[in-house]
DNA sequence: TGTTACAGCGCG
DNA sequence: AAAGCGCGCTGTAACA
């Protein structure tokens, strides 16, 4: 149609919901294409599929796949019951369909920046073990610098985006795509990224030799031991190189928490043992647990006392729990 | 009818 | 998307 070709794939000009963003004001129908989009999205990968797949008993049943990702993560499929939608308010609606029986209810437990603070233990950065320590919100405190004089505006989806900041520089982001991301300009961006790392000092040099020893090794571990070779870091192509530095240094973390969670359910099994409860999702850091009403406080407060001394490390560890008749009412 | 590559997008 | 990482699912196009 002649409009502005944003960036290009490797077969044609690229379309996603970024680059029409960029040319909306172009023409009408770039509007009604990501509206379309949105509700195709919803249709064909939830709304058609996910009824069909309730047995007779209303229960929905996935698989958890416990040997297939690269860090020791689980992966859910058939369906993917760890991507149903949360950050959209249009979509998030779909949770109201995940209920409780009668008499029951949905009790969800989410570790707090729980990546951000085993880098802190992990790096051994005094302000980022410092900032734990206090109690700070770092994806909070990133949301208010981002939307620095409007702080009145500062909700869930301004806290999501800090996230996606906070994780993506921590992991290597360029400052390209943090400037795109955040709709701000290369220099800016270039100076948000140089001053986290000269905020929290020890995380470079802590990445570094994470790299250094995986070059010698050819593999890295998370804390526990769990192993992931990587290949890659002496490649002579500079991006695949680069790729597999950020593997490096993302695997100890990732992994790292998927120890973590992994240590805490087995510990939450044992300790809810003589309780009407059962444990029905695992999403990353986050356990969704099925509970007679009754018990419901005294299962929040054994489920967080669990995960939360799940290991030890050198800042506390955090769950919030929440619970409703539906998976929508929790968090 | 089934497989693969691709682009795109949902979640953590 | 041009240096965030980790997943699974979808529709389309091309091909067997
Ligand atoms: N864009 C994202 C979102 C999440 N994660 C990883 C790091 C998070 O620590 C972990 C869990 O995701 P959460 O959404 O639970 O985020 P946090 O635990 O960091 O924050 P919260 O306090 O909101 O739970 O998944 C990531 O790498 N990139
Ligand atoms: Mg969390
Ligand atoms: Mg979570």
């Amino acid at each position: 149609m002649k409009l502005p070709a944003v960036s290009k794939t490797k077969t044609g000009y690229s379309t996603d919901s970024y680059a029409l963003e960029q040319i909306r004001a172009f023409h009408p129908v770039v509007d009604m294409i990501l509206e379309h989009r949105f509700i195709a999205k919803m249709l064909s990968t939830y709304i058609n599929v996910i009824p069909d797949l309730v047995d007779d008993s209303s229960r929905l049943h996935c698989k958890f796949d416990l040997r297939s990702t690269a860090t020791g993560r689980f992966a859910s499929h058939e369906p993917n019951l760890q991507n149903i939608p949360m950050k959209n308010p249009r979509s998030r609606e779909i949770r109201k369909a995940f209920r409780a029986p009668d008499g029951k209810r949905i009790l969800s437990a989410d570790y707090s920046q729980i990546e951000l603070r085993l880098a802190a233990h992990l790096s051994g950065d005094e302000t980022f073990l410092q900032a734990f320590r206090k109690g700070e919100d770092i994806h909070s405190r990133t949301a208010s610098e981002l939307f620095a004089g409007d702080s009145d505006t500062i909700g869930i989806t301004q806290r999501n985006l800090a996230k996606t900041v906070n994780f993506g520089v921590l992991y290597g982001m360029s400052p390209f795509k943090l400037s795109k991301d955040l709709n701000i300009g290369l220099a800016e961006a270039k100076n948000f990224i140089e001053s986290y790392f000269g905020r929290f000092s020890k995380i470079k040099n802590w990445q570094e030799k994470l790299v250094d020893k995986a070059l010698i090794e050819g593999e890295v571990r998370t804390f526990t031991g769990r192993r992931r070779l990587i290949r890659g870091l002496d490649s002579r192509n500079f991006n695949e190189r680069e790729k597999a530095k950020r593997k490096v240094f993302n695997t100890p973390v990732q992994g790292g928490a998927a120890d973590i969670i992994k240590i805490a359910m087995i510990k939450v099994d044992q300790a809810l043992e003589n309780l009407p409860v059962s444990l029905v999702l695992q999403i990353h850091d986050e356990l969704l647990f099925e509970v007679e009403e009754k018990e419901v406080e005294k299962t929040s407060e054994i489920v967080k006392n669990a995960m939360e001394n799940a290991v030890e490390l050198d800042v506390p560890l955090t769950v919030s729990v929440s619970w409703g008749e539906s998976w929508f009412e929790t968090h």
